[in-house]
DNA sequence: CAGTGAGCGAGCTTCCGCTTGACTT
């Protein structure tokens, strides 16, 4: 029996809250929202009003449960959620789904979890914000309706299984349309001048580095001013310089995390998430689904200690950031240490290092500007008007750079602005040598994950709890894959001018390397031009953004929701019937050439188990002949020769032993198939040239690996053996899987032990079934 | 787990945002 119950959403802030208030006060958590719409059917009645049927999600009805036997006994019940759209629903829901009374709700918010701002907040509670929670139901029926009438749309002019939304269908126009920027990008080249002075500085003598103002399109231009140089004189003519200040970047909210830990420790989305909320639900840092940067008045004051204490107090400068996202709620803190002077934590190393960037981070954020001096020395060349500029910087005081700086996602390499010597005006230099250097124009970067989170963040879709999920959505649904490419090498032609000489050279540099970046499948692109074509409304970049509008229209009482709602789903629904009608099914055929052997059409499309090439149409009684495409190929780009390629497997290599090897590529890549049985290739093996030693190599290779696995093998029953697995030793009998007893030593198991096993236990779900779910 | 691509039809798939564990062959 408890006198006040306080329900919040996370188990680990009801934990630390609980703390802070005295033992008349019982806080659970509801683990977020306790209610959605009926998974199954539409779950929305639109013919009157768009009424939303909301239901105890089947995951919560435990939760629900527990909840509601305390809030029975307790005297108040205070509804904790967090102060934005969201929070307000799942405190309405609460009310509905623990059948509170509505004269006896104490609604309270705070922003950051502190015993004050706690205390305050229980000092002021407030009644449910019935217009907020109207906006979140105009947000969940409006994403609802999208949702579920666009994606069948999908079944049946693409693919079964697909999806669409708005969040999710936005993201994946931005890597489709990054990709054919790229495809038509017109890569040019320009000769850039780089010149290198030695300068003596006392006995020392200095290699000054300055480049030309001017970058020449040809070769000829480029060294036709070499020439020009052979003797020239160069003059400094001018000398400026310039005090200038770096100041710290913002705390981390989700998104900013997210992108640092990308740069500078190379996790994945959803990697930075999984060890952010180990180190949230150890007290180490503060929630991490957040797009504040606001520090609590109590962080401030730890972080100024901390800086007086490290490294004295003319490194502290207190700074209150602005959110400046797009829609964004700011119901927590930005993401930082609990205790700032907790300078890193126990843990693996991936958590160790997670918690110094954002103990850094936070730190530095609360630091002095950095002061530097830019010095720009600009030297004249005889007989032109081009001039040569050399830049340098000294950091004069170093302030937040003595713990932190961000990193860029600009794959151009940092210029390396070094120091000076002292040079005067009308000093003339001798140049040791110039170099005429061949530079290509630079295609637009692909995506990473963590970069489309950015430009998601931009454009206000999905928030800090749906970034990673919606990531991992469109590569589950094959629309999207991170991958790495191998690059290219490119020749490229360099110039020197040295001792009155010039000497040529070309040289090779790699282009076009990509590691874990987004590409498309084309699967993805044939459903996005789809969308984009009928549905361009949804797909605009702005189409979140307008609706968020009318949501906070919503929330301020100014507009009625299911008018809104209604607006909108009726011509939306009219495009939906539309198209259903209007349009065939697409496969994105594209015909790429005639195959020169039987004069017929070579086409490549999506068919039913994805991207295919075929030759013919199946005229005048003929089939055509299907081929799959190979990973990593795209029905965009592929050529006719790689298309006909394809038809030359399967290939039979020839006999081992008295078994004829076969290499052909199937569904999971390209495979051996010998004796009955299939040996998947290795990634460097490309079946259309492996030899028969190689594909013998390989499946002797795996048969002995197959062997080691083997605990034991019982001869009088051979379905039935004991393997050594992923997991452990388990029981494989009749192609099902059993799981071991704990506390079995698999090596002493006996035929009779396993016939034991196999009966009394129930056999693993196979991982066809898991999938499935 | 592996080579498919005729056609029919039943039954299934799907959204976005809040939160954590359960469980893995």
């Amino acid at each position: 029996m408890t006198k006040n119950l306080v329900i919040v959403e996370s188990p680990a802030k009801a934990k630390t809250i609980e703390g802070f208030l005295g033992k008349d006060f019982t806080v659970k958590s509801c683990f977020g929202h306790v209610m959605d719409l009926a998974k199954k059917g539409l779950g929305v009645d639109i013919e009157n009003g768009f009424i939303p049927q909301f239901v105890i999600s089947p995951d919560k009805k435990k939760v629900v449960a527990d909840l509601k036997k305390l809030a029975k006994d307790a005297q108040k019940v205070w509804l904790a959620s967090d102060e934005d759209r969201e929070g307000e629903a799942i405190a309405a829901h609460l009310v509905d789904a623990l059948d509170l009374r509505e004269d006896g709700i104490h609604r309270i918010v705070f922003h950051e979890i502190t015993k004050p701002a706690i205390l305050q907040a229980i000092e002021n509670p407030r009644s449910i914000d019935q217009y907020l929670v109207m906006a979140q139901q105009a947000r969940r029926v409006l994403d609802r309706l999208v949702g579920f009438e666009l994606s069948p749309l999908l079944w049946k002019k693409v693919k079964p299984a697909l999806s669409a939304g708005r969040v999710q269908s936005v993201a994946v126009r931005l890597i489709v349309e990054r990709e054919e920027e790229i495809r038509n990008f017109q890569v040019v080249s320009s000769f850039r001048i780089i010149a290198l002075f030695p300068v003596k500085n006392g006995k020392k003598t200095t290699m000054v580095q300055a480049e030309l103002n001017k970058r020449f399109d040809t070769h000829d231009e480029a060294i036709a001013f070499l020439e020009q140089c052979r003797d020239a004189k160069f003059t400094v003519e001018d000398i400026e310089t310039k005090p200038s200040k770096k100041s710290p970047a913002p705390p981390f909210t989700t998104s900013t995390l997210q992108q640092e830990a990308s740069r500078k420790l190379g996790f994945s989305v959803a990697n930075t998430m999984r060890v952010a909320q180990e180190l949230y639900e150890s007290g180490k840092i503060t929630y991490m689904r957040t797009d504040s940067v606001n520090l609590s008045g109590l962080a401030l004051g730890m972080a100024k200690t901390e800086i007086t204490d490290s490294f004295g107090k003319e490194y502290v400068k207190t700074r209150n950031y602005v959110t400046k996202t797009k829609g964004a709620q700011e119901a927590h803190e930005a993401i930082r240490p609990t205790y700032m002077d907790r300078h890193s934590v126990e843990g693996d190393r991936s958590r160790k290092r997670l918690y110094e960037l954002i103990w850094k981070r936070t730190i530095a954020s609360q630091m002095a500007d950095a002061e530097l001096e830019k010095t720009t020395v600009t030297i004249g060349i005889s007989g032109t008007s081009e001039k040569f500029t050399a830049r340098g910087e000294v950091i004069r005081f170093d302030g937040f750079l003595k713990v932190y700086m961000e990193s860029s996602d600009d794959n151009s390499p940092e210029e390396s602005e070094k120091m000076l010597p002292p040079m005067n005006t009308g000093d003339i230099l001798e140049a040791g040598e110039i170099t005429a250097e061949q530079r290509f124009s630079q295609q637009p970067a692909r995506y990473t994950e963590a970069t489309l989170v950015k430009k998601m963040e931009e454009l206000g879709i999905g928030r800090p709890s749906t970034y990673a999920p919606t990531i991992s959505t469109i590569q589950k649904r094959g629309y999207v894959v991170k991958e790495d490419r191998e690059g290219i090498l490119r020749p490229y032609v360099m110039a020197t001018l040295k001792d009155g000489e010039i000497t040529e050279k070309t040289q090779t540099e790699k282009t076009g390397f990509e590691k874990n970046k987004l590409f498309p499948t084309d699967i993805g692109t044939v459903v996005n031009n789809f969308l984009l074509q009928y549905f361009e409304n949804i797909m605009d970049y702005n189409f979140t953004a307008r609706v968020e509008e009318e949501f906070d229209e919503i929330a301020q009482g100014k507009m009625v929701w299911n008018k809104m709602i209604g607006e909108f789903y009726g011509p939306f629904h009219e495009q939906i019937t539309g198209t259903l009608e209007g349009t065939k099914k697409v496969s994105g055929a594209r015909v790429i050439g005639t195959d020169p052997k039987s004069g017929e059409k070579v086409l490549v499309k999506i068919g039913r188990y994805g991207p295919m090439a075929q030759i013919g149409e199946g005229e005048e009684g003929q089939k055509p002949r299907f081929s799959s495409l190979k990973k990593g190929q795209s029905i965009e780009t592929i050529t006719l020769e790689e298309a006909l390629d394809l038809f030359k497997l399967p290939r039979n290599l020839g006999l081992y032993g008295d078994s004829e090897v076969i290499v052909s590529t199937g569904r999971f890549g390209p495979y051996a198939k010998y004796a009955g049985a299939y040996y998947s290739l290795a990634k460097t093996d490309d079946p259309l040239s492996i030899t028969l030693e190689r594909a013998v190599e390989i499946i002797t290779e795996k048969q002995k690996e197959a062997q080691s696995r083997i605990i034991h093998e019982y001869p009088e029953e051979p379905t039935l053996r004991v393997l050594n697995g992923r997991y452990g030793a388990y029981i494989s009998y009749n192609k099902q899987n059993f799981k071991l007893p704990k506390g079995t030593k698999p090596e002493e198991l006996t035929l009779e032990d396993c016939r034991k096993i196999v009966s009394e236990t129930q056999p693993t779900k196979s991982a066809k079934g898991r999938k499935k779910k």
